[in-house]
DNA sequence: GGCTGGCACTCGACCATTGAGAGTGCCAGT
DNA sequence: ACTGGCACTCTCAATGGTCGAGTGCCAGCC
């Protein structure tokens, strides 16, 4: 039922409103778009669309915009790949040629996105499936408390506290000996079948210990640093200046809480390439008048940490996707070469 | 010049346009505050005031509103101590109760500071002078490239990397078991001195590699972790929506940039006590119409790490500054008992 | 049957006018 | 030295009128 024009003048709203951020109507879409009828016929197709629910007009007499359901056929659908500019490209691959470590690397890469997408960029740490344990550390902190520190191949640092019981100095060094001994140089792969196998051939005065200490070090080797996110362009927010109590407020909370950063982002970001998150579809209330554009990225097909934006429903959905498409790819590609 | 009564009308003022958030005439001022004169008296008050530079009109016919040398004042001759009220006190007591280590210890205080002075706080990592190291690990992490990682008695974890130059992994491993040999246990007091001494007494094969390490190895220890500061309660910008793209905007792009906010924190807390900076008194540009409020932390006199809040000019100066006293010394004594 | 030009209509944006109110400065009087 | 009174200024909110963009509908045309 929508034939090829309307869908043309879906794609002509959603274009236009995007770029003059105000609402369009028949006259100025036939002009500046080259649909070749009146306005008049404009105008029929139009009601149809709203009808049909991918257009909404603010208030009679003004021009339509687009509807959430309006973008998501425009993604879906007529969406036109738009390749990066050259600058954009050069931008994304001068981040990282001076990228020290994994933290340089992510903080690198969620400003270059920031800044190509101008909106808010929300990087996830990186999954190193192909790092090795390099070192554990087990430091006894007061009576009681601890903590548990692995360094992998990669340079990753991870540490979680743990309780360390009635254990003494003498015990944690010796567990922390056996521990390096055993696991040292472990691909992240077999890490965990190995702490499982440890766990069996220690001596009994060591397994109260160990009962509070290997828990932790499975969940620190197997899901390293997948607990943290790094945000960016935060200052971009204030490009919607108008809507600020409405909208801006909510998404400033929403980005101060790591948790739901990472449930937005998994959420969004399972399938390998870019989803597109619009409006009322996400299931995040307070983001409810945002569109998030993620991606998954990682080493192989094992990709399970993931990055994107956050924006207005009203974003320039092509370029945007086009620019976490890249930066993803080009970060699991620098990840690769190591 | 300025007699009492002055001061009191001053004070009057600052106190009511903070609170209420708009200019205050004369009227307003004698029903509100019990100054006894009639609002004529205080008119010609005012006047003398306002030639002073201490107060000002948005327009003619407009009550007053303080300068920023009217707050100054304020700050430093009228403000009256203001004690925290139960909730705030009980909200800082139970932050830390539950602080697992050190970064959750710095996000819970940096989220605690942001609630109670319903600002942007700005937390700086604390420098842990009784620490003292506990392992060292050097890290090669491909030909010529190399981490290394410092790990102290507290838990604190520092890393940088390093150009490992043309060393193999047995001289890595040779020299990563020198350093832990001989610094172990070093508090961060003489470690500078250890490193020293420990440059001298390496065999020769090992120069060219240690001068590359050791120089971050004395960075590290010395100055662990001060590079890092931690933000929180942005979203409380968003009460200031009228001055937007004024005000919010350049505010925002500074609390990406970490090197600004240390360079701020570190130029307002110097002494112990806390500090205010003004609005003009400023020396970075973007932050010109915001105060900030600062305290230096730390364990005994040895206070060099920071925190403080950013807000508008017209904060509420003796309770932003009780909050932060506040919160930097039970900062401080947490990090005395460990 | 689908497209088009024409036309009446709606409604928000914009502007000028106006009145109310808050606040001031000044001055004469106590 | 303080006060009451007064004329004046200026902002803010409300009012009302015009303008124009945009629509829906309809009759006519290809």
């Amino acid at each position: 039922m929508l034939d090829d024009r309307k869908l043309a003048i879906l794609r002509a709203i959603v274009t236009d409103y995007v770029s003059m951020q105000e609402p369009v109507g028949s006259r100025a879409l036939v002009e500046r778009y080259r649909l070749d009828v009146s306005p008049a016929t404009v105008r029929n197709d139009m009601a149809v669309l709203e009808e049909e629910g991918y257009i909404a007009q603010p208030h009679t007499s003004a021009g339509r915009i687009p509807t959430d359901k309006g973008y998501r056929l425009f993604v879906d659908r007529l969406g036109q790949v738009k390749p990066l500019s050259v600058a954009e490209r050069r931008a994304i691959e001068t981040f990282m040629v001076g990228a020290l470590d994994v933290d340089d690397l992510i903080a690198r890469t969620v400003r270059t996105l920031a800044q190509i997408t101008r909106q808010v960029a929300i990087v996830q740490y990186p999954m190193l499936t192909g790092a090795s344990v390099r070192h554990i550390e087990l430091v006894r902190l007061s009576p009681g408390r601890g903590l548990l520190i692995v360094v992998n191949s990669t340079g990753q640092v991870d540490q979680h506290p743990v309780d360390l019981g009635e254990a003494d100095e003498a015990q944690v060094a010796d567990l922390r000996g056996r521990l390096n001994a055993a696991l040292l140089d472990s691909p992240a792969s077999t890490i965990a079948a190995r702490i499982a196998r440890l766990g069996g051939q220690l001596p009994p005065y060591l397994n109260d210990l160990a009962g509070r200490v290997l828990p932790a070090l499975t969940e620190l080797s197997t899901q390293p640093h997948t607990t943290r996110v790094v945000v960016g362009g935060v200052p971009n927010l204030t490009r919607f200046a108008d809507e600020f109590e409405t909208a801006v407020r909510p998404v400033l909370e929403a980005l101060e809480e790591q948790v739901v950063l990472l449930k937005l982002l998994g959420e969004v970001a399972s399938a390998g390439d870019v989803v597109v998150r619009i409006g009322q579809e996400n299931s995040y209330e307070p983001l409810r008048s945002t569109s998030v554009v993620a991606s998954g990225y990682g080493i192989g097909a094992d990709q399970r940490a993931n990055l994107g934006v956050v924006g207005p429903t009203r974003m320039d959905y092509p370029s945007t996707m086009a620019a976490v498409r890249a930066v993803a790819r080009y970060l699991s590609r620098y990840l690769e070469q190591g």
